[in-house]
RNA sequence: CGGGGCGUAGCUCAGCCUGGUAGAGCGCCUGGUUUGGGUCCAGGAGGUCGCAUGUUCGAAUCAUGUCGCCCCGACCA
């Protein structure tokens, strides 16, 4: 690829020249992922992996802190099974990784396929895995005694997709996948909901990424799912990105499974199911929510390291002094449950490490030096401000950075974090907020999404899947979602004229272009 | 699957048009110097030029084929 102009030194594209070039940037260059020898997949690199293993911890004690329990099913599912609920087979039909043989062999000095290996039944490599997961829960199920059954299980999955993108899109991917079953619709589908709103606080508390919650149209639909229900968030370029779902499934997995249960009644009934997920997808949306550049910018509740300390000096005594200093002012801050680094190489100017450890996105800088050893201090520098709007480069470097006697930056560090965890949202907020429109007019809406960057549409909409298709061939936008009662701004409360169709209306939906 | 682009050192690329046996910057290693925002100097290691076939005395360079990857579209979390 040839050298873009706006590279920064770190070969960071900048936003405004390229968002989707910066967001392939910044994964490299902080060393979050790279492409692998397999095409569509991806490695994660251990900067990237701690995020997703932090994410993980705050989501499994989410889960359990819910009732749910950890559980294993099998990598493999006999082609058979997927076609039990035609639904969810024609869904995921078209990106299936198949195994069909079992043994290799030596021929001619390659290695080739033993042809007298087939399988006797083709395996699938689970796109996700509601079908085996049911095949399975028809032996666990009996009576209403034995429900709810609320599992999770975390794996990976492959889904072989045409294109991809890094954390995106890959055709392999992790996650979390919730299989629950109960003995009423209305329960299956609070438990829908109440893992909505798991999500839904996940995202804001921990990811600092505020998000809509609402309802997919039928066509966006998970295959097989009698409701999908979503978070959207939106990312820095604008567009939305669907970062978790959460489905109710009826009884249609019971039937295809035959899963039954006697009720209190004594009667025979299907049981109710729900599925709900997140993946690493929400890596890449971490990223895209926050970081700027310079490089990564993570919440410090995501961030695999809290702080860096930075020794400065210009002898071998003022090292040695100040790589102690260093070393001490970490161990001060590690009770409090910080990961503090300190880096201490040598050869390296400190400006060079600062500009290291912004990129990998860490929050919070200690540097130490001659000065601060005589005084007692430290200066303390934040990798973002609360509001950046309006100030340049330098204003906003000398912003950031303060100096302070060294008890007093120890005391002070876990709130300074706590701070930036909630400042981040604010400033997803505010950008959130800026580019939301309620719109009531079709040309207005072409203009939003054409001219002025687009973003959320709030809409009035009574068409049907036709209609849906019609404003996605003319402006590349679709209904992210129907949002929950509670979730509409006041603005766009009320009931109205659809913007295509222009029948009455009784709520609006966010439109927007979508990753 | 369609459109575009690219495969030369760990990375970013030059060299190709007009064939003569491979370069730069960054990174890496050694030594010194420097160190409160990316120091500088010297020395050094590192490449079957994606692969195959062909043309030629000679191929990174020309031709044909092939593989891979990236970006854009249709599909999707």
């Amino acid at each position: 690829m040839a050298k873009r102009a706006s590279d920064n030194k770190d070969g960071i594209c900048s936003r405004s020249q390229d968002y989707s070039q910066w967001y392939l940037d910044i994964i490299k260059r902080a060393e979050l992922a790279e492409h692998s020898a397999v095409r569509g997949c991806m490695v994660i690199r251990p900067h990237g992996y701690t995020i997703w293993e932090k994410m993980q911890r705050e989501l499994d004690d989410r889960f359990k802190a819910t009732g749910h329990v950890n559980a294993y099913f099998p990598l493999f599912i006999p082609l058979s099974f997927l076609e039990r609920e035609e639904q969810h087979a024609a869904g995921f039909a078209k990106e299936c990784a198949v195994v069909t043989h079992h043994r290799l062999m030596s021929q001619d000095g390659r290695v080739v396929v033993d042809p007298e290996s087939a399988l006797e039944e083709p395996l699938i490599v689970r796109p996700t895995s509601e079908t085996i997961i049911w095949n399975q829960y028809r032996n666990w199920i009996q009576s209403y005694r034995d429900l709810p059954l609320l599992i999770n299980q975390w794996a990976n999955v492959v889904r072989w997709e045409m294109r991809t993108r890094l954390f995106l899109r890959t055709a392999e991917f992790l996650w979390q996948e919730g299989h629950t079953a109960h003995a009423s619709e209305a329960e299956a589908r609070e438990e829908t909901t109440r893992m909505l709103e798991v999500y839904a606080d996940f995202a804001e508390r921990v990811m600092a990424v505020p998000v809509v919650k609402g309802a997919k149209t039928p066509g966006e639909r998970f295959a097989g799912a009698l409701d999908t229900l979503t978070i959207e968030g939106m990312m820095q370029d604008g567009r939305a990105l669907q970062m978790g779902t959460s489905h109710y499934l009826g009884q249609n997995f019971a039937k295809a499974a035959d899963v039954t249960f006697l009720n209190r009644d004594n009667e025979l009934e299907y049981v109710y199911a729900t599925s709900w997920g997140v993946s690493t997808r929400l890596v890449g949306a971490l990223i895209m929510s926050h970081s700027d550049d310079t490089g990564l910018i993570l919440p410090p509740k995501l961030a695999p390291i809290h702080v860096v300390v930075v020794p400065i000096y210009r002898d071998e005594d003022q090292r040695q002094a100040t790589v102690s200093a260093a070393h001490a002012l970490a161990e001060q801050l590690r009770p409090a449950g910080l990961t503090v680094r300190v880096d201490d190489r040598e050869g390296m100017q400190p400006g060079a490490k600062y500009y290291e450890w912004e990129l990998k996105g860490v929050p919070l800088r200690l540097e130490i030096g001659p000065r601060d050893l005589e005084q007692g201090t430290v200066a303390l520098v934040r990798r973002f401000l609360a509001d950046e709007q309006g100030l340049d480069e330098a204003a906003i470097r000398k912003a950031r950075k303060a100096f302070m006697p060294r008890d007093q930056a120890v005391a002070a560090i876990p709130g300074i974090l706590e701070a930036m965890q909630g400042e981040l949202l604010e400033r997803a907020r505010r950008m959130r907020s800026a580019r939301s429109r309620v719109i009531d007019d079709l040309d207005d809406f072409g203009r939003f999404f054409a001219d002025e960057g687009g973003g959320f549409a709030w809409v009035h909409w009574a068409g049907d899947a036709d209609d849906e298709d019609a404003m996605a061939r003319r402006f590349e936008t679709s209904i992210r979602c129907i949002p929950m009662q509670d979730h509409i701004p006041e603005a766009a409360r009320g009931t109205g004229t659809c913007i295509f169709t222009g029948k009455p209306s009784s709520q609006r939906v966010v439109m927007a272009k979508a990753y």
